[in-house]
DNA sequence: CTTGACTCAGACAGACTTGTCTGTTGTATA
DNA sequence: TATACAACAGACAAGTCTGTCTGAGTCAAG
């Protein structure tokens, strides 16, 4: 055993939340998987809720280092947006359709749940602040608001049906639409 | 206790499963909510996950004579259309943000869960087929398929991000998307 | 060498879960 | 009145879960 426990528990766990859903886990799966003792993993992680908060915290700078990538790629600032959508498409295929961990995981919250709850909210106010901010690149900041809104609606739409329909096609209709939108809200009238 | 075993438990399930999700609810809670003993719970239904079918299936219905309720009211399709985001954030409030039952029950299920599973992509094919039908009667048939789509997306995404953020903005800025997405698509050019 | 940090294996408590089963009660129909 | 049916209460089995705890082994720094 070469990495240490804690991180063999946060990759075991990003496996397992990720493909099956964080209520669907337990811890001692979790501890077999990772090949790890539960008395260490209670040294790394007060609770479950709590790993489940560092799990996500880490998925979400991946998500952001990711589309900074995707966005370093591609030229004008229609292309980056669009190029997005098709960085979600390959994500649902070779996710096999797991859908957003972030959404997939607020199912599983009670009421409150401060720690994890923040987190999940933090990550779709980044997402719409992005879609916001590369809209005010093509238009002015009152049709920015309302195209990075729509873009960012598009986007969680398509992530969502996608998952149900087990299909990329949700994807790819909601990359037409944004152009649509990106070529209506452009316009100058 | 005047109403039939059936029926109260069916009532006290739509209650619970909406509030907290299919997951994080029990049998004993629901018989103990709903003052009925185990053993008629197991008469008629002969699994926990045959009464989550049922329950889909009661809020597919509901929720089918609610829109044809909704379009009854309004004028053109255009209205119709909007009128239904209108009712999406009146149910949003009423129902405390707690977002579509089939969505939130999705992310419990397994693998396969072929019942249960079979009902939710009924559903979403369902919404999708109305709002592309109702697109059809404002533009031609290969417009039509794109708005329809569109219209769908934004419903959804607006619906899950309106659960997340618990405020209707989301439900309000996907109608005002909606409206715009329809007078492009329905324009001649 | 000793100390402290890290790891291991696994028993255990206590609280859940779904589903089965026994036995009793009330009611409607034949 | 008698029979059939539906509902009742609740014990029980067999499994799950999270989290605690004991006790032992490894290894590097002081």
């Amino acid at each position: 055993m070469k990495t240490p426990a804690r991180e063999r528990i946060l990759e075991t766990a990003d496996k397992l939340f990720s493909s099956r859903g964080y209520g669907n886990v337990g811890i001692n799966e979790i501890i077999d998987r990772s090949e790890t003792a539960k008395a260490s993993f209670y040294q790394h992680f007060p609770s479950k809720e709590r790993l489940c908060a560092d799990w996500l915290s880490a998925r979400h700078d991946k998500s952001e280092s990711e589309w900074q990538r995707v966005l370093e790629k591609s030229g004008s600032a229609e292309r980056q947006i669009l190029a997005v959508f098709d960085d979600l498409q390959n994500f649902m295929k070779t996710s096999k359709f797991r859908g957003c961990p972030f959404t997939n995981t607020s199912g599983f919250l009670g009421e409150d749940d401060g720690v994890v709850r923040g987190q999940i909210i933090a990550h779709k106010q980044g997402q719409r602040h992005f879609f916001v901010s590369m809209a005010g690149k093509l238009t002015t900041p009152a049709r920015a608001r309302k195209l990075g809104t729509a873009l960012f609606l598009l986007y969680t739409g398509a992530t969502m049906e996608s998952q149900n329909a087990r299909d990329i096609w949700p994807v790819e209709a909601a990359k037409e639409s944004a152009q649509d939108l990106i070529r209506l809200y452009s316009r100058p009238s």
